[in-house]
DNA sequence: CAGTGAGCGAGCTTCCGCTTGACTT
């Protein structure tokens, strides 16, 4: 009789069951296999009189959860149970970390296993690697799956408890949770913070500056100071456009930088200090799923949610590694055929004597090793067959990988201290004096500091072949675009590699947010989400709220803490008061820029509020956008849209809302 | 008297995380 092998993903099974040969079977559960019913249909019937049925939930009874096999996994269920019903030994292989345990402890309990089974766990799918695991299985960990299903619980509890709170109060069909809760409030700040920006004017003045000898070319220096005292950049200005009031530096009029022009340009510049330091660049880390999304919308304009259909496809061909992880770190193997790849494109000296190691934050769970090309020889993009995006897509992986065993960039940076009587001057350039991994691989973006300085003197007297004064305005908080989202969420911890593109669809269909161009910004309707939440439920919003969750779930699989203990801690003495308590009825955003103009809800639609009279909002339009001449037109009845509106934008709103976007089940 | 339509009321919505196809837009 034979071994049964589950994993999560077939793709997976496949290469793992040419490992391990035919004494083993390996199977695909396809993700998890159970789960708290969804929708009132999915609760059986003999619980559907329950208080605790629509949570899934019950909370009296000790927090016990309702588990169903979803339908689109009966059949994986019914399959794995005969296997296993035909089997000595099943070895649950799904991922090591909190989800995995808990997917190994749902098909304990939906496949009846009575102790025949046995723990599996590996990080890199490599012969060796899965043949050691084969060797090294463990009893399952309770504690872990405890933790796992907390995780589940609170999830439901935060998501199933407030969403009600919004439809009372907002509109029916919102809904709030722990992870995009937290998403929306941070898109949400900076659209705020940019429609309170107030753009400040300041002055800079350049200097084209002439070296001697023949065939110098000008460079340009910009004034810094003026009497010692610095002058005021973006940095220097608070929202409201004013000067800070604790900043030191010199915010200088028109005519002043007129006349500091001419007398550059009348007087020439003394060179007073020239400051030369070597610098250094690493190479970037291989890829995780997050690092993966923000290099391929840098580099390839590619969105989250198209780099993961492709990358999946990758993977599904046997080109890549697994997509969704949160660790860096390559395999032996890996290091070595990425070495080999350099050596061979650029000869012995690209890469450093010793193999770079690459370490995962502290909060990831690393189930697998970085994205990289599969295989211990790493196949070149043009060898591949591949074309279009997922040609892009491999040569961006199979370049970064490499990259990242190449030798550090090294470089020299120039700083040029210029005197003009009372006005300091700088200019500073970079030479690159080794291009190391960036001959294969480069992400930076920045391009300032490019230029290359003439070798001039201290003391050395220089002319100005020219001059001149421009006015610039303070910039608004940039948006968010989608990966930069998913980048800020990742570092606070929130979500997780198979989430992280699927955060800002929800968002989207839930009409919170919309792009333009591409950038995020949030709409009339997520701004009084947002408002409504932070007021009521703060807690909720925090970025901080799943770095607590974190560490009370490691507490969990520590057996430090009690799940029934954590969870009466965090609902019936916190949350569940929290509801009970809230206030019902939208929030009154005021608008700081328009006195006496407020937006919230009524009967299900967003309104601008003036002197009493109420109007509908249309959801396409851009808050920031938003002109004086916008509100009275607004307020005469005018549907206000941008002009160059397209694309993705929601149009106007709809009295019933789709919900998820997708089509309601019809009934049988 | 049958068919139509306005008006009303009841019931439902919702989470996060793990996986692929099978479905429409």
């Amino acid at each position: 009789m034979k071994t049964l092998v589950i994993v999560e993903s077939p793709a997976k099974g496949k290469k793992i069951q040419g490992y391990l040969g035919s004494a083993y079977k390996v199977k695909a559960s396809f993700g998890h296999i159970r789960d708290l019913p969804a929708k009132k249909e999915d609760i059986p019937k003999k619980y559907q009189g329950e208080a605790w049925a629509r949570l899934g939930i019950d909370v009296q009874g000790g927090f016990q959860p309702l588990y169903i096999i979803p339908a689109d996994k009966k059949a994986v269920i019914a399959e794995l149970k005969k296997l296993a019903g035909e089997a000595d030994e099943v070895l649950l292989a799904t991922d090591g970390d909190r989800e995995g345990e808990g997917i190994a402890w749902h098909l304990v309990r939906a496949l009846g296993l009575k102790g025949n089974f046995k723990r599996m766990v590996f990080h890199e799918i490599t012969e060796d690697a899965i043949r050691k695991a084969v060797q090294n299985t463990r009893p399952l960990d309770y504690a872990l799956v405890g933790a796992q299903e907390s995780r589940r619980i609170l999830d439901r509890l935060c998501g199933y408890g407030v969403s009600p709170a919004l439809w009372q109060s907002i509109g029916s069909g919102l809904s709030a949770g722990r992870v995009q809760s937290a998403a929306l409030a941070a898109l949400a700040r900076r659209e705020r913070a940019r429609m309170d920006h107030v753009p400040a004017d300041y002055w800079r003045v350049l200097a084209q500056v002439m070296p001697e000898g023949e065939g110098a070319e000008p460079f340009t220096a910009v004034v810094v100071s003026i009497k010692g005292q610095g002058l005021a950049g973006p940095k220097d200005f608070g929202a409201d456009g004013q000067l800070k009031s604790d900043s030191p530096a010199l915010a200088i009029t028109g005519e002043q930088a007129a006349r500091t022009v001419a007398f550059l340009k009348a007087k020439g510049v003394k060179v007073a200090k020239v400051e030369t330091s070597a610098y250094s660049t690493k190479p970037p880390a291989p890829f995780t799923t997050s690092t993966l999304q923000q290099a391929a919308s840098r580099a390839l304009k590619m969105g989250p949610k198209r780099t993961m259909e492709v990358a999946q496809r990758l993977y599904e061909g046997g080109r890549i590694t697994y997509m969704r992880t949160d660790s860096p770190a390559l395999s032996e193997e890996a290091t070595e055929a990425a070495r080999a790849v350099a050596v061979g494109l650029f000869g012995a000296g690209s890469i450093p004597a010793a193999p770079r190691t690459f370490a995962a934050k502290g909060n990831a769970q690393e189930a697998h090793e970085a994205i990289r090309p599969a295989g211990k020889d790493f196949k070149a993009p043009d060898q591949t067959g591949l074309a279009g995006e997922e040609l892009s897509l491999y040569r961006l992986i199979f370049t970064r990988t490499v990259a990242s065993q190449m030798t550090d960039l090294q470089g020299s940076k120039t700083t040029l201290h210029l005197k003009s009587g009372g006005v300091g001057l700088q200019s500073s350039g970079r030479v690159v004096l080794d291009p190391g991994f960036t001959r294969l691989y480069n992400d930076d973006t920045d391009k300032k500091d490019e230029q290359q300085l003439p070798n001039v003197a201290e003391g050395q007297a220089l002319p100005v072949q020219d001059a001149r004064a421009e006015v610039k305005k303070t910039p608004a908080p940039g948006r968010f675009t989608e990966a930069s989202l998913i980048k800020a969420l990742e570092n606070a911890g929130v979500g997780r590699p198979s989430t992280y593109a699927n955060i800002i669809e929800v968002l989207k269909n839930r009409q919170y947010t919309a792009l333009v161009k591409d950038q995020l910004y949030v709409t009339w309707l997520g701004l009084v989400v947002a408002a409504y939440l932070q007021d009521q439920f703060p807690a909720l919003v925090d970025l901080a709220f799943t770095v607590k969750m974190e560490r009370d779930l490691d507490r969990i699989a520590a057996g430090e803490l009690q799940r029934e203990a954590y969870l009466t801690e965090f609902w019936t003495n916190g949350l569940a008061q929290t509801i009970r308590a809230a206030r019902h009825g939208p929030p009154a955003l005021a608008l700081n820029k328009f006195a006496g103009v407020v937006v919230t809800a009524r009967q299900e639609q967003i309104v601008m509020v003036r002197d009493g009279k109420a109007v509908p909002l249309a959801l396409d339009l851009v808050p920031d956008t938003l002109t004086p001449e916008g509100v009275e037109r607004i307020m005469a009845g005018e549907t206000v849209r941008p002009r160059a509106s397209r694309g993705a934008a929601p149009s106007g709103q709809s009295k019933k809302r789709k919900g998820t976007g997708k089509p309601r089940k019809k009934a049988s």
